[in-house]
This record gives C-alpha cells, sequence and structure tokens, in this order.
DNA sequence: TACAACCTGTGTGTTACACACAGGTCAAGG
DNA sequence: CCTTGACCTGTGTGTAACACACAGGTTGTA
C-alpha cells in the first residue's frame, strides 16, 4: 500500500496534484489508515499514469473522469476518445489562431511605441499609448 | 448619467461584463440611484472603452487595474505598460509553441488511430487508444 | 524525550467571465 | 387604478486545473 506521496513519486505527479485529483473525485484511495492518511495500490499508480496520458494528449480532467467511468462499467470509450480529440483539434487550432493574432498585434504595438515617449495622464488619456494603437476605433465585428 | 446597461450599449461591451467589472472594482459608478442602481457618466464609458483596447492588447484586468490607479495618481503608466508587453509576447510565445506541440500530438493520434479498432477495457487498460500514443513511456524530462 | 524535517488533509485564492435567481422598473392595455 | 409582460437590477455561485498556506501528525536522529 502506498501513501499519497509514494504514489506521486510513482506515477511521476506532484503530490498536490494527485491531492487534487482525490479531492475531486478523479481517483479514489483503496484504503484508509486510522489516522486518516489515504491508501493505493500499485493499479492506482497505473491508474494515475492514463491520466497524465490523456492530459498529454490535450483530455481535461472531466473528459479522463467520463472516460475512466464508462471503462469501469466495460464499455469501451475508443469511440468518444477519437471525437474529443478531434474536436479539440479543431478548437485548438482557432486558439493558436486567436493567440497568433494576439502576438502580432503586441508586436505591432511595441514596434511603434518605439518611436514614442512616455506621456503624463490628463484626464482625457489613461495612457497614450494603448490608445494609439491601430484598431483603437472602429473595430471591426464581422464574425458570428 | 448612464445606467448599466446605457453604459454596455455606450462601450460596446456585455452588460454582464460591466457588472463584472464593477464587481470587482476595475470600475466604479459615478453615482447611486435611491434604488441601489448605479449611474455613469461619458467619461467612464471612455473608460471602459479604455479597458477593451487594453485586454485586446493582452492585458489582464489586474494589470489593466493598476495602468488605471497609476494614472489616476498622476504618474506615467507608460514604462510598465512596455515592461507588460514585452513579457507577454514572451509567454505568448511559448503557450503557441507548447499548443502547437499538443495539436502534433493529437494530429498523429488521430491518424494512428485510424488504423486500429475500438477495444474492450479490462482490468489492465481503459483505453488502448490513449494507451499506445508514442511517448506515453519514457517520457523526456530533459527541461527545468 | 526533544527536536527538526517532512508529510497529512483541507481551506482558500487564482482568471475572466457565464448563468441563475429573486426582485425592481417601465410601458401598454383594461 | 391595476395588472400583465418584458426587461433590467444586483448578487451568489460555478467554471478549469491547479498553487499556496496552514495547523497538526509522523518519522528519524540525537
Amino acid at each position: 500500500m502506498l501513501t499519497v506521496n509514494e504514489l506521486a513519486l510513482e506515477s511521476d505527479t506532484p503530490a498536490h496534484v494527485v491531492r487534487y485529483y482525490l479531492r475531486i473525485g478523479l481517483i479514489q484511495p483503496a484504503a484508509q489508515q486510522e489516522n486518516g492518511y489515504r491508501l493505493f495500490t500499485s493499479n492506482d499508480a497505473a491508474r494515475l499514469r492514463f491520466i497524465r496520458m490523456a492530459k498529454h494528449l490535450g483530455f481535461t480532467l472531466n473528459e479522463i473522469k467520463q472516460i475512466t467511468q464508462h471503462a469501469e462499467l466495460g464499455e469501451s470509450p475508443c469511440d468518444d476518445v477519437r471525437k474529443i480529440v478531434q474536436h479539440r483539434i479543431h478548437e485548438n487550432r482557432a486558439k493558436i489562431e486567436e493567440m497568433m493574432k494576439l502576438q502580432e498585434r503586441m508586436e505591432q504595438a511595441l514596434e511603434q511605441w518605439d518611436l514614442m515617449p512616455d506621456g503624463i495622464p490628463d484626464g482625457n488619456s489613461v495612457c497614450h499609448l494603448i490608445e494609439s494603437v491601430e484598431g483603437s476605433e472602429g473595430h471591426c465585428h464581422t464574425e458570428t
């Protein structure tokens, strides 16, 4: 039987993360000591390693919970797994594109600001640098 | 004097977001009606538009709060503003790279799974698709 | 037996909202 | 004057995935 710390070492997971997973019911202790300490088997370590793999593939903890619950009922989670990854690929692509746009905005701003002095705020302006950025006026809300 | 809803329309911000900003003290009502309704001036609308610009440039609400507080004291926030954007550019670049790696992992997995049938879970395996992914064993933790 | 190092479970804080809820306000209609 | 309905109000709570702090328990050494 392993303690939380030993389980953490065994599964290459920070102990406080193991405790978090316990809290949300993603894993359960196999037994409990009289003093309240939680105890685990090597099977729990394997489960935890599975969780890490799934996270590495972009699954959320909720999805992982669903998957392991399915598996415990003997149902194959594979179909859901494929769908989730397909969905996440789209989602992630959109997020990446958004972040690259942000990156461009920030880089352009910094370059533009190189030629501008610092300013002292007055009633009309909070920070003229930010306010000077292209697209400050006339946002194009053509999407959605 | 504008109500929350009017301020929201004036500044092109969802009303529930305006209420959130009020809650965290990012903006303050200029006055209050007897019934508790909060009232604002057109200056508040300008402030809110500034907040949207800053968010568009990647500033967090906390950072924006600092900036506006600096500005209210008559101190120039420009120096901090430049530093924050520089920092965020690095941060964002790292995040984008990480997400692109995830993207590649997911795409590779999906391709690999095309040749694999669904499986029924047993005691040893939760989902053989996830467990089959390259790099499941022998993680290379060479960084930090 | 005293002490220090470490480990335990758990409460709270984080970011930027989204949703829900009970009640208040306003214009139209009877 | 009263009601009905639509809309608006402030506020409590939930979200994802931890990170940190805290008071107390355990273990090894002297």
